[in-house]
RNA sequence: GGGGAGAUACCAAAGUGGCCAACUGGGGCAGACUGUAAAUCUGCUGGCUGAUGCCUUCGUAGGUUCGAAUCCUGCUCUCCCCA
């Protein structure tokens, strides 16, 4: 790829919302700069970045240089296009930490090291925010943007509507001007002239092309990217148990691999395109595979295992494959039973783990004492025994009746385990010591 | 500063003295069907207890009452309008 198919590229992969007049020829005109904000509020990204960084990736790919901003002055704010609360000021040592996680792990998408004249950088704007007094702020920037102007933003307008129940602080007011601020200030001092990011950002981004406009008369740009959505309206990017973390220690690999795994189709389609380099041709192919027999989950198995690969290893994929088809299979009792104790260990590596002793249940134990009690694998007893009356629990592959069965050490799998499954997906393993 | 409206469970929203652990919708969880998909249908969705019973909950602190989410008082917070 080179630059001049970029743009060509994104709309293929449904990756543009919005671009702003003059941005295409400016990026075939020359290497440019662009950057990207991230939220630093915590040590690890997770997947809802994920499109974010492909775009990044893909714009240095493109020979473009990328900037990946951190936002610890932004953070500390709220942007009121979200629905984030105010938030709450990071400490600089949090921040910090913060910083290099994030770093870590954009270090597997963009080249940070080499010597290439579009080597990718990392900045924080809470760098050049911190030192700048409110009333240096106001004279330097507030002059040049109207209250008008910033009122006519839909994000700021919402909030103001009759229908808003909030009111907005003047502190989420401002917000727009500060992330207006680190765009000229990237403009001035690294001849940034892109700003992209999701298309909620688009009112904050112009804010930023038009100060760079009226207070230099420079030019600058904007791309913004369409929201990931879910087809049946739910948020991207979240299972039961949380955000999907980048970090194999927040979300494991293996619920990395099954998260991908279980996309919708028409999800699939559309996020094969965006998370993956995959060039269009081969995907083209993939999506009419899928789409003669959508049983085999083609899309679904190829995108897991491209992202799996992408943010841990190969090794990791592996491990994933292989635990999914014994969790997944038709396994039976028996079969699990058979596995050595070794498959066994490695197959549960990713499935949340319970130490119970021995002595607990080697007279028997009520399956609900067990689970709801000696072990917290469910906070409530009354809530397990509604889902075994809902058929919901499996004990060793097998489907608890009723809350009345007991658990006694004749039920241990490899005379240690217990194998406990919440309805079709959910594993967990109880470890007898 | 003046006037008005309001605060109910994850969210939205009913309830205005006992029939309220609280209508309903969304979300979530589970079951059936499937392909670890979608759609659909069904059940559950404060805690403890075997389905009876008990305990804690309707912003917060008190009060009235046999009895309060519902009435009264103080306090806190939110929104709207006018200055």
């Amino acid at each position: 790829m080179n630059f001049k198919d970029f743009i060509e590229d994104l709309n293929w992969r449904g990756m543009i919302h919005d671009i702003m007049p003059g941005t295409e020829e400016q990026l075939k005109k020359e290497m440019t700069v662009a950057y990207i904000g991230f939220d630093p509020t915590s040590d690890s990204l997770h997947v809802g970045s994920f499109a974010q960084i492909m775009l990044l990736k893909r714009f240095q790919l493109a020979g473009h240089k990328p900037i990946a901003l951190v936002g610890g002055a932004t953070g500390m704010i709220g942007d009121p296009s979200g629905k984030s609360q105010e938030r709450n000021l990071l400490d600089e040592a949090t921040l910090n930490k913060n910083l290099e996680g994030i770093k870590a792990q954009l270090s597997k998408f963009l080249d940070f090291d080499s010597d290439i004249p579009n080597k990718a950088e990392m900045v924080n704007n809470y760098d050049w925010m911190k030192n700048y007094t409110f009333l240096e702020f106001i004279r330097d920037i507030g002059k040049h943007i109207t209250v008008n102007y910033m009122m006519s933003k839909d994000s700021v307008k919402k909030r103001l509507g009759e229908e808003s129940k909030q009111g907005m602080s003047f502190t989420e007011f401002t917000y727009q001007l500060v992330q207006g601020y680190d765009f000229l200030y990237l403009n001035e001092h690294k001849n940034c002239k892109l700003q992209m990011g999701g298309s909620d950002q688009w009112g904050n981004i112009t804010t930023g092309t038009e100060l760079i406009r009226r207070k230099n008369g420079g030019e600058a740009y904007a791309i913004t990217i369409p929201l990931v959505t879910k087809a049946d309206g739910g948020k991207f990017g979240k299972t039961e148990s949380g955000n999907v973390w980048l970090d194999s220690e927040k979300t494991t690999p293996y619920s990395f691999y099954q998260f991908w795994l279980n996309t919708s189709d028409e999800d699939a389609n559309k996020y094969i395109k965006i998370f993956t380099l995959i060039d269009p041709q081969e995907i083209e192919t993939l999506i009419e595979q899928h789409s003669k027999e959508p049983h085999m989950r083609i899309l679904q198995k190829r995108l897991a295992e491209e992202l799996t690969v992408m943010v841990h290893s190969k090794k990791d994929l592996e491990n994933a494959i292989e635990a999914s088809k014994i969790l997944f299979g038709k396994g039976t009792t028996e079969s699990l039973a058979k596995l050595d104790e070794k498959t066994f260990l490695s197959v549960f590596e990713g499935v949340p783990q319970f130490e119970l002793s021995k002595e607990k249940i080697i007279n028997g134990l009520g399956i609900v004492d067990l689970l709801a009690g000696e072990v917290n694998v469910f906070p409530s007893k009354g809530e397990l025994r509604r889902l075994i009356q809902g058929g919901g629990l499996s004990l060793n592959n097998a489907k608890i009746e009723n809350a009345d069965v007991k658990v006694a050490s004749t039920d241990l799998l490899n005379n240690k385990y217990l194998l406990v499954q919440k309805g079709k997906k959910d594993k967990y393993l109880i470890i007898i010591k």
